[in-house]
DNA sequence: TATGAATGAGTCTTCATTCAT
DNA sequence: GATGAATGAAGACTCATTCAT
């Protein structure tokens, strides 16, 4: 009984924790982390200011908790990457880097973007933790180059092609008219040389 | 005389502009725009608070200027590179791009790039400069393919290279032990692709 | 039985009381009446806050009660003092004074003195408790003065002697190198003096 | 010309402390320290809240600056009992203890004693001054007894005669009606008794 | 009895902006 | 042109208190 009511209890804490951290997120996209105050997250999260400090010390910890949680999404859908087999890698990646340019992100990360990148050049805890999942999707990467097209010296294939990636999702930002479809072949074909050999 | 008075008074006018823009520029890059107070700004600037509102009617004001120069930097640094012959473009973006990495920068963009993308999101004057010099730029290689390369239909490889100088650019600041070096042969034979046939 | 119940139920409930108004007490030294949050008295108290509010109906009933139970301690220790013969009382005060003093207190009263004198100055009913302490002490030094001594006009005596007392006290807070042994001469002949004739 | 301009504008410092501190002092008498908000000494001080920041960094540095400010009050009052001439230090210290009694006040000290002793008892830098304080008038109290009274061996008197003045003080707050005539002869006595030899 | 989630007014402090000098 | 005094709205955060469980 008393296990079930922890557990129980542990629910509504988590579940406060996801409802401001949502809150905070759709917040964040429309007006960045420090165009965004406490008091909006609240009314986004339909709760008193008060009660956020509840749960999370300062604004800040909320910036890194979402941050946090923003890692593990991109983890999760880099893992997912990993699944394809090695002859439909490049059109696998190929298609993934178009559905999410349609979305005007990358493939492997989300809209707050460059509000972390922006947030990381001064907040070195912010900072530490881009590094962090950098390093773990490079691993990721690297098993995959190994294990599943026997290419041993990889890394500068992953660099450049996590450049590519990130850089083609700036690339909505800079030019909202851009031509998706048109990228296709030149990317593809850039895929098929980062794989190849 | 009078004419040369008012020469004398508007250059004075450009230097305090520049002097404020320095000063911003310098208090942006270590605090981010919404770090920044405006009194910051003037300290930095060795000016008055006060003073600083005879030149620009707000902050806003200021990063939109400043956003202005960066663009103009950024199409004076590309202009520079269409002066390089035909036969040595791929050598000559290899290096200019080996260069800017090394100070954690793009070839044609500066360490501000996040803040601005990141502002450009919420803020549509912003995001309307962006757009605009992305537009220059592309006017510009498309210029360099034309009368240089003999390429008239270029317009997803300068996309592609965009994306590619970008990328690597936040490559430094995801992996800030990125071996730039080893990089250069893939990105070499990267841009033999975008410039070859 | 009902009543035997009561009792005991009666018993926790001081048992409680005296738990917060410990833990309160170790707050308020610490941290000084406003300094010290509801929250901090009940994690020092080990319970929870919403428990505190079983017991008492605000902050300011525990400093009161507080203040109260100082006061009966006080008295306490006052009527200890009763019970020493005339013919000691010099020697007697004296030592309590000097064991006093090394523990920067005042023979009669606690180290919350000064929180209490500050909170009396703008809240009137801990003036109002102030007030009667010091009533029913000099009620009792009358009585030891009259019984003991056969001194009937005793107020000055009783005043001059409570001032030298927390004055003395509040000397340990002002010179923390204060010569302690040193003073006891002067000391014992001013009791002499407050005694004698 | 420049000099002038400066002179008036510290004097607009000077004045704008003073009128921020006299505020501060009001609002403190009545509510203490951490009852008195910042926008309570605003108000008092006829200024706007952000404005009492030009001038001050914080609200311990308007607690700090107002404790140093008391210090030097009470320096001037102690300086002063040094012109009395030596036969009649005892009347004269007497007359002093006995006006000031009247206005609910130490000799030396004023109403904001217990706010300050309190606050020390757990902000070291209020501490600090209150012990610098201290130390300073004990140095004039001794070359009041070394060079009008030839007593060398002074430091117990010193500390007892500022024992029965602060616990003078204190009387007036514990017991109201205390009757301040009637405690004269006694005091009278005791002055004689710290002087004499 | 006991918990701690929840509130929202209130705290100190900062800041863009204005204006008298 | 140049200063910095002055404003007041907002910001992050705290806290006494209440209430559902």
């Amino acid at each position: 009984m008393t296990k079930a009511v922890q557990t129980k209890s542990q629910k509504r804490q988590e579940a406060r924790h996801a409802q401001i951290l949502d809150a905070a997120a759709a917040c964040f996209v429309k007006e960045g982390f420090h165009g965004t105050s406490m008091s909006k997250v609240a009314a986004e999260a339909k709760m008193s200011v008060g009660h956020i400090y509840h749960y999370f010390a300062s604004k800040e910890e909320i910036i890194l908790a979402l941050v946090e949680r923003e890692q593990e999404q991109t983890l999760v859908k880099v893992s997912e990457a990993l699944t394809i087999p090695a002859e439909d890698l490049v059109e696998g990646f190929t298609e993934r880097l178009s559905d999410s340019l349609c979305n005007h992100a990358t493939p492997f990360q989300s809209i707050l973007n460059h509000e972390i990148l922006a947030e990381a050049q001064r907040n070195p805890k912010v900072a530490e933790k881009v590094y962090e999942t950098d390093a773990m999707v490079r691993e990721i990467f690297t098993k995959m180059f190994r294990e599943r097209l026997g290419i041993e010296d990889c890394e500068a294939r992953i660099e450049a092609m996590s450049a590519m990636f990130h850089g083609l999702g700036s690339r909505t930002q800079r030019n909202p008219n851009i031509d998706i479809d048109g990228l296709l072949p030149i990317t593809r074909e850039f895929l098929r040389q980062i794989f190849g050999k």
